[in-house]
RNA sequence: GGCCCGUUCGUCUAUCGGCUAGGACGCCAGGUUUUCAUCCUGGUAAGAGGGGUUCGAUUCCCCUACGGGCUACCA
């Protein structure tokens, strides 16, 4: 018996990795790294209807993209796989035959539909049908047959599933890290399938004999499985094994309106829910993700570690080893957390200022063909200029196209405000003074200008506006000078030119 | 319907019996930028309701309301 914390993340591969999946991660990733622990990643892949092809290849390529990479999983053994429970179908089936022979569990051959009708019997009775101590003896199940019929029926190989058998009325105690403790009367309980038709078990049969098998100490999962704590006590409690302690993470929550975030608010409302992009195999419906639109993936990890939980200071960026020095599942908050787009950017612009211009320049070049020929030295530089005024790299060009290109067009409301009766005129000198300056500096230039206007009288904004207009076609951009010396005299004065001859 | 969990500014949240209820996003205003954006400063705005317990409740207990989750041979 090791005391080594060990958590796991345990995702069902069907379909791309929701962004509440990747909180979860996140916090198991950031629990078992504060306390040296081991984070293993398995796949819960006992449906066989619901396997989806690729899924598994996007959640580990979505953890290595978030920077929360596993320790052990599937292609990282370590000592406890196979990591694929489809790879482990042999080891489930013992032990629900075990629990069998200690009465703990027992063999039921009710068809699905005879159960589905049942259902509906009982709910236009207005009843509550649950399959448990108050009918079990009424149902086709080995409760209520003799041994040799029970053989019999096993030996002609009829479907059937194990269910267990679940107390019929026992006050259960229940410890929850985030929650504390709740108690609750296993009456209600409903005799859960262990050990599907298919030889299949199901999840909560594999979930348990899993974490007791790959020694994991912390089970640190989403508030959808809270109703099934109980059981899984109970199982622990059945097999007489030590149960692992639990943390329920609150939900995240639609932006608007009611419910759990989903697919559609995303589409809907034009942010993504998936780390990255996902296209499905079946519709050949494309997801956006993250990563393409533009989110640094410290960005989401930062956010995301906040929808629920915070440090308890003031301070709100933290890089992931941050995170990891800060985090405490104590101070995981029990109510469910809106998804927020707006703040979610406001991280992106903030990591923005964290990247370094050359990295920045890189995928900037790379995103727009028009930069295919340009020194990347100059793009950095441009970069340096405006990446303070942007959220996202893909702004980057509307932001900066005039370093690149002389404006094609004027904005007509800025040249209503902007050109006068002598603003060719005044074009005219200052595409004079910038010839004969010398040495092109910000510093030059601006001192330069600044005392001719003084000097003559002009004013400020009848030399400024015109100036900016001729170079950059719009009434935006950095200060103008710095715009002259990254673009150079010539086509400086060749832009002044061309916007003196517009005007005509 | 049944069972379970939750409830502080519009949103994310701090407060573990002493509060003029703090921070962030958003929004609004002012300043910087003789442009726009950024940035800076300030402002706006909250304890679901009702009962207890207590000298004192946002904080503890109960009820109600509301919200959420689960209720499959899915995870």
């Amino acid at each position: 018996m090791s005391d080594t914390i060990r958590v796991r993340f345990a995702p069902s591969p069907t379909g791309p990795l929701h962004i509440g999946g990747v909180r979860t991660a996140l916090y198991n990733f950031l629990f078992a790294k504060k306390h040296g622990g081991t984070f293993v990643l398995r796949i819960e892949d006992t449906d066989q209807n619901r396997f989806v092809e690729g899924a598994q290849s996007y959640i580990i390529e979505a953890l290595n993209w978030c920077g929360i990479p596993y320790d052990e999983g599937p292609g990282k053994e370590g000592g406890y796989g196979p990591y694929k429970q489809s790879e482990r179908g042999h080891l489930y089936k013992q032990y629900a035959e075990q629990l069998i022979n200690e009465g703990k569990a027992y063999y039921a051959f009710d068809s699905a539909e005879d159960l589905v009708a049942l259902r509906k019997q009982y709910e236009t009775e207005g009843k509550t049908f649950i399959y448990n101590w108050h009918n079990r003896g009424q149902l086709d199940n080995s409760l209520s047959m003799s041994a040799d019929e029970l053989q019999s029926r096993l030996d002609r190989g009829e479907d059937h599933v194990i269910r267990f058998l679940s107390p019929e009325s026992e006050s259960l105690h229940l410890k929850d890290i985030v929650r504390g403790d709740m108690t609750i009367d296993t009456s209600t309980l409903d005799d859960k399938v262990l050990f599907k038709s298919d030889g299949m078990p199901t999840y909560h049969l594999a979930n348990i004999v899993d974490d007791h098998l790959m020694e994991i100490t912390h089970v640190i999962r989403g508030e959808e499985w809270l109703p099934s704590l109980a059981l899984h006590q109970l199982l622990y409690n059945a097999f007489n094994w030590e149960a692992p302690l639990f943390a329920h993470l609150p939900l995240i929550l639609k932006p608007t309106g009611k419910g759990k975030l989903s697919k559609r608010d995303g589409e809907k409302m034009g942010f993504p829910v998936f780390p990255l992009e996902w296209s499905d195999p079946q519709t050949k419906e494309v997801s956006k993700g993250f990563r393409e639109e533009g989110y640094f993936p410290e960005a989401v990890i930062n956010f995301l570690a906040f929808l629920g939980w915070n440090p308890g200071t003031e301070q709100e960026l933290f890089n992931i080893n941050e995170l990891i020095d800060a985090f405490d599942l104590e101070r995981v908050h029990k109510a469910g957390a809106r998804f927020d787009p707006e703040k979610t950017n406001w991280y992106n612009h903030q990591y923005m200022q964290f990247q370094s211009n050359k990295e920045l320049a890189k995928s900037f070049k790379t995103s727009r063909p028009e930069l295919s020929d340009v020194d990347l030295t100059y793009i950095k530089m441009v970069v340096g200029l405006i990446k303070e005024r942007a959220t996202f790299v893909n702004e980057f060009w509307d932001l900066s196209h005039y370093f690149f290109q002389a404006p094609s067009s004027y904005d007509q409301k800025a040249v209503k405000k902007a050109v006068k009766d002598d603003t060719a005129d005044l074009l005219e000198e200052v595409a004079q003074i910038i010839m004969h300056t010398r040495e092109i500096t910000v510093q030059n230039l601006e001192s330069k200008v600044k005392s001719w206007i003084t000097e003559n009288n002009i004013g400020f904004g009848r030399v400024m506006m015109p100036l900016r207009l001729a170079l950059v076609g719009a009434l935006q951009g950095p200060d103008v000078f710095e715009i002259i010396f990254m673009i150079g005299k010539n086509e400086s004065i060749r832009r002044i030119e061309a916007a003196i001859n517009q005007e005509g």
